[in-house]
DNA sequence: TTTGCTCTTGGGAGCGCTCCCAAATATCCG
DNA sequence: CGGATATTTGGGAGCGCTCCCAAGAGCAAA
């Protein structure tokens, strides 16, 4: 039952291979009644067509990759990135396509992980976490013959596909809010360095200030690297330049800055405002329900998967980009209502 | 130059076919200037052997697939999966597999993913996440021919494989740590109802109590469904009871719970002190630190992918079993140490 | 030199599909 | 009703590899 072939098949049904094929893949010009023989066969048989056999005949395998270099650690603390992960799998569900996971790990890995992805039969294309610098294994795979998307703004973004949120634009209105809410010292705590998120959303930050005519004080800029731990740390470096507000670049980052805060006795917000960055679920359910940056992180994750699959379909060129917008959501930990406590 | 096929390197090397076939799979039985003179072309011209037509050729694919069924929505709220997927990628990457994913959203997911993952030819094995009563999908796995490894105690475990922590047996030294250091209203929060994760850690549970001559008591006992919100509300139920200890089937919902116990404008441990389980990173950088039950995760995915590649190998007679042990964290929240703060 | 062995090498067959072309059949219209 | 056209069907070739068997090479002992 399982080592049915197509020939198999036609033989029982009375006809030929081809035309077994052509059922099996929709194909027009079968007529009905040989249609519904054939489809009568495989259904009681549960004939299932051989992806090797067929992805070497069409070169074409339906497998996509995910590859998630070295440089994001975060995979693991950030819940961004499981949520990121299960959007991609819902585009690859929707579009019919299987989602293989590279995850590098170590430096070995990434030299043994690199032939893997690039052999050819294995993936139609491939979708790479990045926007790090000096990331060579992305570098790499930009500059093969394997289609890719980038997932996030690449440093050098010269003919290469990507999908991201509008980073810099999100910042600015995330520290607008702050600006229009009154507060007069705005800090704010950054991501991991030398990666684009980071400075986009910095960036934005920046502008905000600027636009509304105020000097930026380094005093107010901590690095963080979107751990819970690294905007603990970056925020008790920023208490004693006595901020009234904080922009933080992800919400798990706000959440370590927010138990400083604690920890030092003060209040959010009466104390310090916050705003985060990511909307994921704790973002609701934190002590002072956090004010943060909505990303369409399920959507994002399906719209990469069929940029993906139009590269893979109609080339690369011309090199496609995606910005997708962010939203804001106001809850108690900008000030801007009253906390329910 | 990517198009180059077995012949075309055996043509420059002015050997046959099945020669460089022999030094691309390491086969003995090629003489030394023979290997290297083939080796050389290998790499000055950048040869990839062809996946498909390997996997068709050799009726293996070195792929594997990792399923998350249904049941395991909490894949997204809960860190302890990006873990153990990053352990099984881990794992993955030193055996020369690739490693696929198979998240299922819906109920149509369900129907379409089943066919694709049993498929002949694209998948050696498969494992899959479980422990979840009337899972269908999981059931229609076991069934198959294909070589399949349950992650999770299954509840059928006849002649399945699989791979599991002791839960009872960590949930019992967990329990009786809350006994020994005095408590005498001991609760617990469980996980999602119908798994058999939430099972064992209760029975653990009991049978620490039962053990150290305790009656259980019912309204000690609270649901919860390993989501921080989940924590929270069990925690608001069971406050009422004056329980002075709490034993949370999982770290994220021991946070919701210390959040509730705070929210009630109480103390952990001074009030009610708190245990959990799954050591993830979050534990270490609560409030309070929380004392919990480590799981050796990374193990966990490395030897599930190696039970699966045994299975592949060796055939799934007799069913195999692994269980791993696991391993208390003192920290704050048991109340063991005084506190820091 | 011949025989018998081992080690190395080459080539045929085949994995199960898709794709193309040609043959067979149906359909249309003057 | 015949010829032109459209639709349906069949079969060959080929995708790039592995696996098997047989032929060839090399060598030692008789």
């Amino acid at each position: 039952m399982t080592e049915l072939t197509l020939e198999d098949i036609a033989k029982r049904a009375g006809v030929s291979r081809s035309t077994v094929s052509r059922v099996v893949n929709d194909s027009p010009n079968v007529s009905i009644d040989v249609r519904k023989r054939v489809l009568k066969v495989i259904q009681t048989t549960g004939y299932q067509p051989n992806i090797a056999a067929r992805s070497l005949a069409s070169q074409r395998s339906n497998l996509i990759g995910l590859v998630l270099p070295r440089s994001v650690s975060s995979f693991f603390t950030d819940p961004f990135f499981p949520h990121l992960t299960q959007g991609i799998a819902f585009g690859c569900n929707n579009n019919d396509l299987t989602l293989s996971l590279f995850i590098v790990g170590s430096k070995e890995d990434e030299e043994k992980i690199y032939p893997r992805i690039s052999r050819r039969g294995l993936l139609d294309g491939v979708l790479v976490q990045s926007g790090q610098m000096d990331d060579k294994l992305t570098e790499e795979l930009i500059k093969s013959s394997l289609p890719t998307v980038i997932i996030g703004r690449p440093f050098t973004s010269e003919g290469v596909n990507y999908i991201d949120v509008d980073n810099v634009r999100a910042a600015k209105k995330a520290t607008e809010h702050l600006i229009k809410l009154g507060y007069k010292r705005i800090a704010t705590i950054t991501g991991t360095p030398g990666s684009s998120v980071t400075e986009d959303r910095l960036e934005g930050y920046k502008q905000a200030l600027t636009l509304s005519g105020r000097m930026i004080d380094e005093n107010l800029i901590a690095k963080g690297e979107f751990s819970e731990n690294s905007g603990y740390f970056a925020m008790q470096q920023l208490l004693p330049q006595h901020p009234d507000a904080v922009f933080a670049a992800s919400d798990i980052m706000a959440s370590g800055a927010m138990r400083a805060i604690f920890d030092a006795g003060l209040r959010v917000p009466g104390d310090v405002a916050m705003v985060g960055f990511d909307d994921i679920p704790l973002a609701a359910t934190t002590q002072v329900k956090l004010t943060t940056v909505h990303q369409p992180i399920t959507r994002f994750g399906v719209q990469a998967v069929e940029l993906l699959q139009d590269v893979i379909t109609n080339g690369c060129t011309p090199a496609r980009h995606i910005i997708l917008d962010t939203e804001l959501i106001i809850r108690e930990s900008c000030g801007a209502n009253k906390p329910r406590r």
